[in-house]
DNA sequence: TATTAATTTAGAATGATTATAATTTAATAT
DNA sequence: ATATTAAATTATAATCATTCTAAATTAATA
Protein backbone atom coordinates (compact mmCIF):
# COMPACT_ATOMS: atom_id res chain seq x y z
CA UNK A 1 0.00 0.00 0.00
CA UNK A 2 0.82 3.36 0.85
CA UNK A 3 4.10 2.54 2.60
CA UNK A 4 6.31 0.87 -0.45
CA UNK A 5 5.26 3.61 -2.28
CA UNK A 6 6.52 6.26 0.48
CA UNK A 7 10.26 4.18 0.10
CA UNK A 8 10.09 4.43 -3.74
CA UNK A 9 9.52 8.26 -3.68
CA UNK A 10 12.58 8.27 -1.56
CA UNK A 11 10.87 10.01 1.15
CA UNK A 12 11.95 9.72 4.78
CA UNK A 13 9.35 7.11 6.98
CA UNK A 14 9.16 8.55 9.96
CA UNK A 15 6.23 7.97 12.82
CA UNK A 16 4.19 10.89 12.05
CA UNK A 17 3.89 9.77 8.37
CA UNK A 18 3.36 6.48 9.40
CA UNK A 19 0.51 7.50 11.73
CA UNK A 20 -1.14 9.81 9.24
CA UNK A 21 -1.23 6.48 6.36
CA UNK A 22 -2.94 4.45 8.79
CA UNK A 23 -5.26 6.73 10.09
CA UNK A 24 -6.00 7.15 6.10
CA UNK A 25 -5.42 3.13 4.84
CA UNK A 26 -8.76 2.17 3.91
CA UNK A 27 -10.58 5.41 5.72
CA UNK A 28 -13.85 6.43 4.23
CA UNK A 29 -14.56 9.28 6.17
CA UNK A 30 -12.77 11.75 3.97
CA UNK A 31 -11.43 13.48 6.93
CA UNK A 32 -9.79 16.86 7.24
CA UNK A 33 -6.36 17.90 7.99
CA UNK A 34 -7.27 19.11 10.68
CA UNK A 35 -9.66 16.47 11.79
CA UNK A 36 -6.52 14.21 11.50
CA UNK A 37 -4.27 16.32 13.47
CA UNK A 38 -6.99 16.28 16.06
CA UNK A 39 -7.31 12.31 15.90
CA UNK A 40 -3.47 11.90 15.78
CA UNK A 41 -2.50 14.47 18.62
CA UNK A 42 -3.00 12.32 21.61
CA UNK A 43 -0.95 9.39 20.52
CA UNK A 44 1.87 12.33 19.15
CA UNK A 45 2.09 15.13 21.43
CA UNK A 46 4.31 16.81 19.12
CA UNK A 47 3.05 16.37 15.91
CA UNK A 48 2.63 19.47 14.07
CA UNK A 49 -0.58 20.31 11.52
CA UNK A 50 2.22 21.44 9.32
CA UNK A 51 3.07 17.82 9.53
CA UNK A 52 -0.26 16.72 8.63
CA UNK A 53 -0.66 19.36 5.65
CA UNK A 54 3.01 18.22 4.12
CA UNK A 55 2.43 14.62 4.34
CA UNK A 56 -0.96 14.95 2.45
CA UNK A 57 0.32 16.95 -0.67
CA UNK A 58 3.11 14.76 -0.82
CA UNK A 59 0.76 12.31 -0.85
CA UNK A 60 -1.31 14.16 -3.49
CA UNK A 61 0.77 14.96 -5.91
CA UNK A 62 2.36 11.23 -5.94
CA UNK A 63 -1.31 10.35 -6.86
CA UNK A 64 -2.12 8.48 -3.55
CA UNK A 65 -4.93 9.73 -2.12
CA UNK A 66 -7.22 12.92 -3.89
CA UNK A 67 -8.52 16.16 -2.35
CA UNK A 68 -12.31 16.92 -1.91
CA UNK A 69 -13.29 20.60 -2.35
CA UNK A 70 -16.91 19.78 -1.60
CA UNK A 71 -17.09 22.17 0.79
CA UNK A 72 -16.57 25.98 0.85
CA UNK A 73 -14.07 26.04 3.66
CA UNK A 74 -12.04 23.33 4.05
CA UNK A 75 -10.56 20.53 2.10
CA UNK A 76 -11.02 16.87 2.89
CA UNK A 77 -9.26 13.96 1.64
CA UNK A 78 -10.01 10.46 0.14
CA UNK A 79 -7.44 7.70 0.62
CA UNK A 80 -8.81 6.05 -3.06
CA UNK A 81 -7.33 8.03 -5.83
CA UNK A 82 -9.44 6.61 -8.29
CA UNK A 83 -12.25 9.08 -9.99
CA UNK A 84 -15.69 8.63 -8.05
CA UNK A 85 -18.36 11.01 -7.07
CA UNK A 86 -18.59 12.21 -3.92
CA UNK A 87 -21.58 13.78 -2.05
CA UNK A 88 -22.01 15.96 0.68
CA UNK A 89 -25.50 15.68 3.13
CA UNK A 90 -26.73 19.51 3.77
CA UNK A 91 -27.86 17.65 7.31
CA UNK A 92 -25.54 16.49 8.59
CA UNK A 93 -22.24 17.24 6.70
CA UNK A 94 -21.34 14.00 6.46
CA UNK A 95 -19.43 13.07 3.12
CA UNK A 96 -19.70 9.34 1.40
CA UNK A 97 -18.47 7.92 -1.70
CA UNK A 98 -21.10 8.04 -4.50
CA UNK A 99 -20.53 6.70 -7.68
CA UNK A 100 -23.21 7.13 -10.61
CA UNK A 101 -23.20 4.88 -12.98
CA UNK A 102 -24.55 6.86 -16.22
CA UNK A 103 -22.13 10.00 -14.86
CA UNK A 104 -18.76 8.03 -15.30
CA UNK A 105 -16.50 8.61 -17.28
CA UNK A 106 -12.47 7.59 -18.83
CA UNK A 107 -10.47 10.45 -18.91
CA UNK A 108 -8.58 12.06 -20.92
CA UNK A 109 -11.32 12.66 -23.21
CA UNK A 110 -11.94 15.27 -25.58
CA UNK A 111 -15.44 17.20 -25.31
CA UNK A 112 -15.93 19.64 -28.32
CA UNK A 113 -12.20 20.48 -28.27
CA UNK A 114 -11.39 20.95 -25.17
CA UNK A 115 -8.97 18.13 -23.64
CA UNK A 116 -10.39 17.15 -20.22
CA UNK A 117 -8.01 15.12 -18.25
CA UNK A 118 -9.47 15.31 -15.19
CA UNK A 119 -13.09 15.88 -13.41
CA UNK A 120 -14.59 16.31 -9.97
CA UNK A 121 -18.51 14.99 -9.71
CA UNK A 122 -20.16 16.51 -6.18
CA UNK A 123 -23.28 15.99 -4.72
CA UNK A 124 -25.17 17.99 -1.95
CA UNK A 125 -28.36 16.73 -0.79
CA UNK A 126 -29.85 14.49 2.05
CA UNK A 127 -27.60 11.14 2.75
CA UNK A 128 -30.15 8.26 3.76
CA UNK A 129 -29.63 7.96 7.51
CA UNK A 130 -30.92 11.58 7.92
CA UNK A 131 -33.59 11.07 5.22
CA UNK A 132 -34.96 8.04 6.80
CA UNK A 133 -34.69 9.85 10.31
CA UNK A 134 -36.77 13.25 9.29
CA UNK A 135 -39.62 10.88 7.72
CA UNK A 136 -39.48 8.50 10.52
CA UNK A 137 -40.67 11.64 12.50
CA UNK B 1 -33.92 40.95 -16.04
CA UNK B 2 -31.65 40.59 -13.03
CA UNK B 3 -32.48 44.41 -12.00
CA UNK B 4 -36.73 43.32 -11.97
CA UNK B 5 -35.82 40.61 -9.62
CA UNK B 6 -34.00 43.14 -7.41
CA UNK B 7 -36.83 44.98 -6.94
CA UNK B 8 -39.09 41.92 -6.42
CA UNK B 9 -36.70 41.22 -3.88
CA UNK B 10 -37.76 44.43 -1.60
CA UNK B 11 -33.97 45.16 -2.73
CA UNK B 12 -33.24 48.60 -3.34
CA UNK B 13 -31.68 49.61 -6.43
CA UNK B 14 -28.40 51.10 -5.74
CA UNK B 15 -25.37 52.68 -8.03
CA UNK B 16 -22.89 49.74 -6.99
CA UNK B 17 -25.66 46.89 -7.56
CA UNK B 18 -26.65 48.13 -11.01
CA UNK B 19 -23.01 48.44 -11.82
CA UNK B 20 -22.42 44.89 -10.78
CA UNK B 21 -25.59 43.46 -12.94
CA UNK B 22 -24.48 44.94 -15.86
CA UNK B 23 -21.02 43.52 -15.93
CA UNK B 24 -22.26 40.42 -14.74
CA UNK B 25 -25.54 40.20 -17.45
CA UNK B 26 -24.27 38.15 -20.08
CA UNK B 27 -20.67 37.94 -18.88
CA UNK B 28 -19.58 34.65 -19.79
CA UNK B 29 -15.88 35.29 -18.32
CA UNK B 30 -16.91 33.81 -14.67
CA UNK B 31 -15.45 36.86 -12.81
CA UNK B 32 -13.87 36.66 -9.24
CA UNK B 33 -15.49 39.49 -6.56
CA UNK B 34 -11.82 40.52 -7.13
CA UNK B 35 -12.33 40.99 -10.92
CA UNK B 36 -15.42 42.69 -10.65
CA UNK B 37 -14.29 44.89 -7.80
CA UNK B 38 -11.43 45.99 -10.22
CA UNK B 39 -13.04 46.49 -13.13
CA UNK B 40 -15.91 48.37 -11.64
CA UNK B 41 -13.73 50.58 -9.34
CA UNK B 42 -12.58 53.22 -11.80
CA UNK B 43 -16.08 53.95 -12.58
CA UNK B 44 -16.76 53.52 -8.74
CA UNK B 45 -14.44 54.84 -7.11
CA UNK B 46 -16.14 54.84 -3.76
CA UNK B 47 -17.16 51.02 -4.35
CA UNK B 48 -15.84 48.60 -1.80
CA UNK B 49 -14.90 44.88 -1.88
CA UNK B 50 -17.52 44.03 0.73
CA UNK B 51 -20.23 45.60 -1.45
CA UNK B 52 -19.18 43.53 -4.59
CA UNK B 53 -19.53 40.26 -2.14
CA UNK B 54 -22.79 41.32 -0.45
CA UNK B 55 -24.38 41.91 -3.72
CA UNK B 56 -22.78 38.44 -5.19
CA UNK B 57 -24.29 36.80 -2.11
CA UNK B 58 -27.79 38.29 -2.49
CA UNK B 59 -28.11 36.98 -6.42
CA UNK B 60 -26.81 33.99 -5.84
CA UNK B 61 -28.70 33.35 -2.76
CA UNK B 62 -32.08 34.39 -4.84
CA UNK B 63 -30.80 31.72 -7.33
CA UNK B 64 -29.91 34.65 -9.84
CA UNK B 65 -26.24 33.69 -10.57
CA UNK B 66 -24.32 30.45 -9.43
CA UNK B 67 -20.77 29.91 -7.31
CA UNK B 68 -18.20 28.18 -9.51
CA UNK B 69 -15.25 26.45 -6.67
CA UNK B 70 -13.08 25.40 -9.28
CA UNK B 71 -10.45 26.83 -8.58
CA UNK B 72 -8.37 25.73 -4.99
CA UNK B 73 -8.23 29.32 -3.96
CA UNK B 74 -10.62 31.62 -5.01
CA UNK B 75 -14.79 31.39 -6.21
CA UNK B 76 -15.99 32.20 -9.57
CA UNK B 77 -19.63 33.51 -10.13
CA UNK B 78 -21.40 32.53 -13.35
CA UNK B 79 -24.48 34.79 -14.10
CA UNK B 80 -26.40 31.70 -15.72
CA UNK B 81 -28.00 29.95 -12.69
CA UNK B 82 -28.92 26.94 -14.81
CA UNK B 83 -26.60 23.75 -14.20
CA UNK B 84 -24.17 23.21 -16.79
CA UNK B 85 -20.28 21.57 -16.17
CA UNK B 86 -17.36 24.23 -16.53
CA UNK B 87 -14.10 23.71 -17.38
CA UNK B 88 -10.59 25.69 -15.96
CA UNK B 89 -7.79 25.63 -18.38
CA UNK B 90 -4.55 24.61 -16.60
CA UNK B 91 -2.48 26.47 -19.07
CA UNK B 92 -4.31 29.66 -19.52
CA UNK B 93 -6.57 29.56 -16.22
CA UNK B 94 -9.77 30.72 -17.96
CA UNK B 95 -13.22 29.33 -16.94
CA UNK B 96 -15.08 28.26 -19.74
CA UNK B 97 -18.87 26.97 -19.53
CA UNK B 98 -18.83 23.24 -20.70
CA UNK B 99 -22.04 21.06 -21.41
CA UNK B 100 -21.04 17.52 -21.53
CA UNK B 101 -24.52 15.41 -22.85
CA UNK B 102 -24.11 12.07 -21.26
CA UNK B 103 -23.26 14.05 -17.41
CA UNK B 104 -26.33 16.05 -18.03
CA UNK B 105 -28.69 15.06 -15.26
CA UNK B 106 -32.28 16.73 -13.73
CA UNK B 107 -32.37 16.86 -10.30
CA UNK B 108 -33.28 16.50 -7.96
CA UNK B 109 -33.11 12.65 -8.30
CA UNK B 110 -32.23 9.68 -5.90
CA UNK B 111 -28.90 7.76 -6.31
CA UNK B 112 -28.52 4.63 -4.03
CA UNK B 113 -30.80 6.29 -1.42
CA UNK B 114 -29.22 9.48 -1.62
CA UNK B 115 -31.52 12.01 -2.17
CA UNK B 116 -29.18 14.66 -4.98
CA UNK B 117 -31.05 18.38 -4.84
CA UNK B 118 -27.18 19.47 -6.64
CA UNK B 119 -24.53 18.61 -7.70
CA UNK B 120 -21.36 20.18 -9.78
CA UNK B 121 -19.12 19.13 -12.47
CA UNK B 122 -15.62 20.50 -13.20
CA UNK B 123 -13.32 19.48 -15.35
CA UNK B 124 -10.02 20.14 -15.73
CA UNK B 125 -7.39 20.09 -18.98
CA UNK B 126 -6.54 21.87 -21.99
CA UNK B 127 -8.77 24.16 -23.23
CA UNK B 128 -8.63 24.37 -27.51
CA UNK B 129 -7.16 27.61 -27.51
CA UNK B 130 -3.83 27.02 -25.71
CA UNK B 131 -4.09 23.74 -27.15
CA UNK B 132 -4.15 25.01 -30.70
CA UNK B 133 -0.65 26.98 -29.69
CA UNK B 134 1.55 24.01 -27.84
CA UNK B 135 0.29 21.89 -31.10
CA UNK B 136 1.24 24.74 -33.52
CA UNK B 137 4.95 25.09 -32.37
C1' DT C 1 -38.51 67.29 2.20
C1' DA C 2 -38.28 64.47 6.07
C1' DT C 3 -38.03 59.93 7.63
C1' DT C 4 -36.15 55.54 8.07
C1' DA C 5 -34.61 51.18 7.18
C1' DA C 6 -31.44 49.38 4.01
C1' DT C 7 -26.95 49.89 2.03
C1' DT C 8 -22.29 51.21 1.60
C1' DT C 9 -17.90 51.76 3.31
C1' DA C 10 -13.13 51.23 5.41
C1' DG C 11 -10.96 48.62 8.07
C1' DA C 12 -10.63 44.87 11.40
C1' DA C 13 -11.35 39.98 12.15
C1' DT C 14 -11.46 35.24 10.73
C1' DG C 15 -9.67 30.93 9.55
C1' DA C 16 -7.71 27.57 6.51
C1' DT C 17 -3.53 26.97 4.47
C1' DT C 18 1.40 28.03 3.46
C1' DA C 19 5.95 29.79 4.51
C1' DT C 20 9.95 30.25 7.62
C1' DA C 21 13.87 29.11 10.09
C1' DA C 22 15.69 26.61 13.82
C1' DT C 23 15.83 21.97 15.69
C1' DT C 24 15.53 17.09 15.23
C1' DT C 25 15.94 12.72 12.96
C1' DA C 26 15.98 8.68 9.42
C1' DA C 27 18.95 6.65 6.49
C1' DT C 28 23.37 5.68 4.93
C1' DA C 29 28.28 4.91 5.04
C1' DT C 30 31.99 4.35 8.03
C1' DA D 1 27.70 1.34 16.84
C1' DT D 2 28.57 6.25 15.23
C1' DA D 3 29.06 10.06 12.52
C1' DT D 4 27.25 12.45 8.78
C1' DT D 5 23.90 14.86 6.33
C1' DA D 6 20.01 15.84 3.77
C1' DA D 7 15.29 15.60 4.76
C1' DA D 8 11.59 16.16 8.04
C1' DT D 9 9.42 18.22 12.00
C1' DT D 10 8.05 21.89 14.70
C1' DA D 11 6.19 26.35 16.52
C1' DT D 12 5.14 30.31 14.89
C1' DA D 13 4.39 33.94 11.65
C1' DA D 14 2.54 35.22 7.24
C1' DT D 15 -0.92 35.04 3.63
C1' DC D 16 -5.08 35.97 1.55
C1' DA D 17 -9.89 35.34 0.31
C1' DT D 18 -13.83 36.17 2.61
C1' DT D 19 -16.78 37.88 6.42
C1' DC D 20 -17.81 40.98 10.09
C1' DT D 21 -18.49 45.53 12.26
C1' DA D 22 -20.06 49.90 13.24
C1' DA D 23 -20.42 54.40 11.55
C1' DA D 24 -21.86 57.20 7.61
C1' DT D 25 -24.69 57.47 3.55
C1' DT D 26 -28.68 56.92 0.68
C1' DA D 27 -32.94 54.98 -1.95
C1' DA D 28 -37.56 54.76 -1.41
C1' DT D 29 -41.64 56.28 0.49
C1' DA D 30 -44.92 59.35 2.72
Amino acid sequence: MMIKKFKNLGLKLTPQRLAILNLLEGNAKHPSAEEIYNQLKPQYPSLSLATVYNTLEILAKAGELQEIRIKADKRHFDPNPAPHGHFLCRSCQSIYDLDAGPLEIQTPLNIKGYLVEEYTLYFYGICPRCWKKSSGK
